[in-house]
DNA sequence: GTGACATATAAGTCTGACTTTTGCCCTCGG
DNA sequence: CCGAGGGCAAAAGTCAGACTTATATGTCAC
């Protein structure tokens, strides 16, 4: 699913990231371009390309003469879905993924709402789609094909809301529903009543029943919210 | 607010951004970077650490033999805070404001009512000495006054949630508000019902009444809505 | 102690040469 | 006429070295 690093560059960022992201230097670590380079064998015009970008991430700050400091976490871009991969495979995944649940939790509803007043007739069509082909995927250890539908049907939701920062939250659910199913313990089927709930937001999109969608979707979330505590309590 | 570019290569982001993600270039165009670094007047080594940072908000991507190719909006990093600075700067200023009041709308109720769970005695007293702060600034003409406290009241909120995500959108709501104040028309004085409500949700969340708290900011993001409908309808 | 000044350090910049990938075109054979 | 294969060239990618600039820090005079 993820972009591997283009070129040099890609492949420093594809370490440095990681272990920034993982507190591996705590804040205030001071780092030196030419150090560095050396370190990872490149020479300093890639080093400098690979701070450029973790600087637009805001993981770390490059001034002269004192070097590449680490930023706080309270800095970092935490919406930029490379720094949010790099997080989900390190050491913090548990708190990451909670915290983007919740986010999915205030933010899906609404978009449900939305997608009610906004789908098009083809939308529409899609998210009943993805909804029936997670009916067939219920039930007998298909988990794979289950997963695939979920990330459509929100995926979908989300696009059909018609707002584009919506939408852009697509690759994030994605990540959060991957995970679910890969990392965390998920032995047996998913729960038939979410199933159900799935198949209820997409008729109530089709009617255009924006309430009815959203108040779906929240128990969808509320689910979501309710499967972490038991995990992690 | 925003910290103007660091550099040769902040200084070339600085016009090459805006330019982009105005739709300048339209998706698919090609630049080449000995072009661009002509143009610039600037060496090949800081054109390329422009456009790694531009590749890395995923709003070009440079491929060998081809160029630097500018994607479909659809793929842009919309939620960095840099490109969110851009865009607001640029022609299509109303819809992007409209997409990010319509993310407020959702985000903000759910925060303040995590923000009734989680917060803080520090927390409660910052949150209703900023509201204080917007009653003493609401009458006469006060309104940069006003802002400051509004900003600080929503960025306290959104922190006080105990949720990162959350926390790291008051930047975003930040130049929402700013946005409001200076571009849009606001002659008068703010409404004297949005003061109340803050004030209550400052109540709201000191008392620990999660539903009200969150209510109570879904009445104000409401408003906000209503407020783009009345001024872009 | 305080201010001005000197110094060392690490990032920033530029240049030029070389390497590598890859889109494109041309040819050749079916 | 068309498809496969090979060669060409364009553009990014990489590297090494020299130079510039800002600035943190230490020093010295007052």
């Amino acid at each position: 699913m993820s972009t591997p690093g283009r070129g040099l560059h890609g492949h420093v960022l594809d370490t440095l990231g990681p272990a920034i992201t993982a507190g591996e230097y705590p804040p205030g670590s001071v780092l030196r371009t030419d150090e560095l380079a050396q370190r990872f064998e490149v020479s300093r015009s890639v080093m400098r390309e690979a701070v450029r970008v973790l600087e637009s991430m805001h993981l770390v700050e490059s001034r002269r003469r004192v070097g590449v400091t680490v930023r706080p976490k309270a800095e970092w871009n935490v919406y930029d879905p490379q720094v949010i991969r790099w997080r989900l495979a390190g050491a913090d995944r548990p708190r990451q993924l909670r915290s983007l649940t919740v986010l999915r939790s205030a933010v899906e509803p609404v978009a449900a709402g939305l997608a009610a007043k906004h789908a098009t007739a083809e939308q529409c069509a899609e998210l009943t789609e993805c909804a029936l082909g997670m009916v067939a995927n219920s039930r007998g250890h298909k988990l794979e094909g289950y997963l695939i539908h979920d990330v459509a049907f929100h995926r979908a939701v989300l696009t059909a809301s018609g707002n584009e920062m919506f939408a852009r939250l697509g690759d994030v659910v994605a990540e959060v529903l991957a995970g679910r199913t890969h990392h965390e313990v998920m032995f047996e089927d998913p729960d038939p009543a979410a199933v159900t709930l799935h198949v209820q937001v997409a008729e109530a999109v089709r009617a255009g029943d924006a309430v009815r969608a959203e108040q779906l979707t929240r128990e969808i979330t509320v689910g979501a919210l309710q499967e972490l505590d038991i995990l992690a309590p």
